[in-house]
RNA sequence: GCUCCGGUAGUAUAGCCCGGUCAAGUAUGCGGGCCUCUCGAGCCCGAGACCCGGGUUCAAAUCCCGGCCGGAGCACCA
């Protein structure tokens, strides 16, 4: 080998692997994710398991995501899971809200059920861990359990004999006793470090319909026993969550090793936030219910539905978790420029370019008489052009028109070069000049006379540190060109000069981004 | 209060497990330049970080101890 010289060498290494040859990556390789523990291609089963109790929210997209890119990686299997067995709290309509707002994600899922589907399931397992003392009836207070578990101590329900226990577990089943006068708790370590383990209630009595099971039940099972059977019964062998459940793994891990279970890998790391953004949803309710925000997709707010009014396109975010997030324990809280910009280079070669001038300053135009224009309605994209119509005045930002005095010269762009004679009434009175664009000469887009009113809200961070940020969303007026007549709500386009905005309805856009 | 877990530029990260190739890489943001009939995109250049203190070692971002700071949990919520 060594007695090769560098270009025999170059010649056959780009034969048998040319990718060795690339230039030293100008562009750092693609970003991705690590490597899952105790991985094997095939042969991955993951969860994503969402509460369907309110909106989803960016962390919940990122979540599904993460589980989603593991999943083509080891062509594994993911389960869509819900987490429902707080009947109080779930409710119907979020069931699809989850659904529609992972497919959005580009979220692929294999199977879909909800812990609610088996409640005799839960009873069974119970059942066998009431036979074999792991499992008692308590019927203390809440007080006094949180008392106990405090002090490391156990009650007396704990030392009755299984008979007794069994009885009651049945009388509870039949729907005999009512919500808080008994529960079922695991017979853990009371001095346990992990408090956790201190005997924790496994399932309860509520009162309360279900919105897909109706009265059927009145015993639930809390979210421990249900996920760790769920995550037995699923087959999962990656665990990938926020690290607020830590303390329950060993929990978890208990119940089901008391019934002979697989326990899965834990992959924890801490929450995903966006500074200024709260992300939880009582929060944003209580922010809702204050005023201070519209609603749940009101463009300030983290959840998906504001994302996606708010112009966030789905590849952005899958682009996203590829490049800046890690599934590590440390705290993150993201600036949101990291996804503007990777938003803004998706969207940045398909958003038609349009005149929208802010603050509109008429503009008299000497010397250029009735003319139609023709612009191209991208700069490098083939997306052909529209025409505008000119007459003798037109409209220019009021920020541009500020800074122009008599004398000045600039570019109405794609139309014609002018010299500003002077300000009559407020108005510039310009004359028309000969030529195209030169180097150096401002260049200003307008609209015509006859333009619509248009209205940008500009949404900022609703939050400066801890304090509400009050001028976190601006209304911009202004008029746009003709053409926007013909965009489609729900299309992002770049008004020149000005960002990138996403239509909302007839005459309302929202600032997506710079 | 108790128990856990973290701390690399403004932000997010790579590197840390397996000490040297790290006078620390990348992206974004910021400053400057080029290009462009946009203040967008693209290209080039620049500034910018290993929380602090000890220890181990020939050698520490990487291992150990202490401190400081930050986060999480301590529900009949998930």
């Amino acid at each position: 080998m060594n007695s090769l010289d560098r270009q025999a060498l170059e010649a056959s290494l780009s034969e048998i692997a040319p990718q060795l040859l690339a230039e030293a990556p100008k562009k750092a390789a693609e970003r991705q994710l690590p490597d899952l523990p105790a991985a094997i291609d095939g042969a991955v089963v993951l969860r994503l398991p969402p509460e369907p109790s309110g909106y989803m929210h960016l962390g919940h997209a990122f979540h599904g995501i993460v589980n989603h890119l593991y999943r083509e990686r080891y062509r594994g299997f993911l389960w869509l899971r819900f987490e429902d067995t707080n009947p109080r709290k779930v409710r119907p309509e979020y069931y699809d809200s989850y659904r529609e707002g992972y497919r959005w994600c580009g979220v692929k899922w294999d199977a879909e059920k909800s812990n609610s589907d088996d409640m005799e399931l839960y009873y069974e397992y119970a059942r066998r861990l009431f036979e074999s003392g792991h499992l008692y009836v308590c019927s203390c207070s809440k007080e006094e359990m949180a008392r106990q578990r405090a002090e490391g101590v156990v009650c007396s329900h704990r030392s009755m004999d299984n008979t007794w226990h069994l009885e009651r577990w049945d009388s509870m089943l039949s729907g005999a006793m009512s919500e808080g006068e008994a529960v079922v708790r695991f017979a853990g370590d009371p001095r346990s470090q992990n408090t956790a383990l201190r005997d924790p209630v496994l399932f309860r009595i509520v009162d309360h319909p279900h919105p897909l099971k109706g009265d059927r039940y009145v015993v639930w099972p809390t979210y421990d026993f249900a996920a760790a059977i769920q995550d037995a019964v699923c087959g999962v062998t990656h665990v990938l969550r926020t690290s607020e459940f830590m303390f329950r793994d060993a929990l978890q891990d208990a119940i089901r090793e008391r019934l002979g279970l697989k326990n899965p890998v834990y992959v924890e790391y801490s929450r995903f936030e966006f500074e200024g953004t709260p992300l939880s949803r009582r929060r944003i309710r209580e922010l809702i219910e204050r005023g201070v925000v519209g609603g749940w997709d009101d463009p300030r707010l983290g959840t998906v539905t504001a994302a996606r009014r708010r112009g966030i396109v789905p590849e952005a975010l899958r682009e996203f978790v590829k490049s800046y997030v890690a599934l590590t324990p440390s705290r993150k809280l993201y600036s949101w420029e990291l996804l503007y910009s990777i938003n803004r280079k998706i969207l940045d070669p398909k958003a038609p370019r349009l005149f929208f001038t802010p603050s509109p300053r008429r503009v008299i135009l000497r010397g250029s008489e009735g003319r139609v224009v023709t612009a191209p309605l991208h700069p490098s994209m083939d997306m052909g052009s529209r025409t505008i119509e000119v007459g003798e005045t037109v409209y220019i930002p009021g920020s541009d028109a500020e800074r122009l005095k008599p004398g000045d010269r600039f570019r109405l762009k794609y139309f014609v070069n002018l010299r500003v004679l002077g300000l009559d009434d407020d108005v510039l009175v310009c004359e028309a000049e000969e030529g195209g664009p030169e180097p150096g000469l401002q260049v200003i887009q307008w609209v015509p006379e006859g333009s619509a009113a248009l209205r940008v809200l500009v949404p900022d961070q609703l939050f400066r540190g801890e304090e509400l940020n009050l001028e976190s969303l601006r209304t911009v007026e202004g008029l746009v060109e003709p053409y926007e007549a013909k965009i489609a709500a729900g299309t992002v386009v770049q008004f020149e000069r000005f960002g990138y905005c996403i239509k909302d309805g007839p005459g309302l856009y929202i600032f997506t981004h710079r």
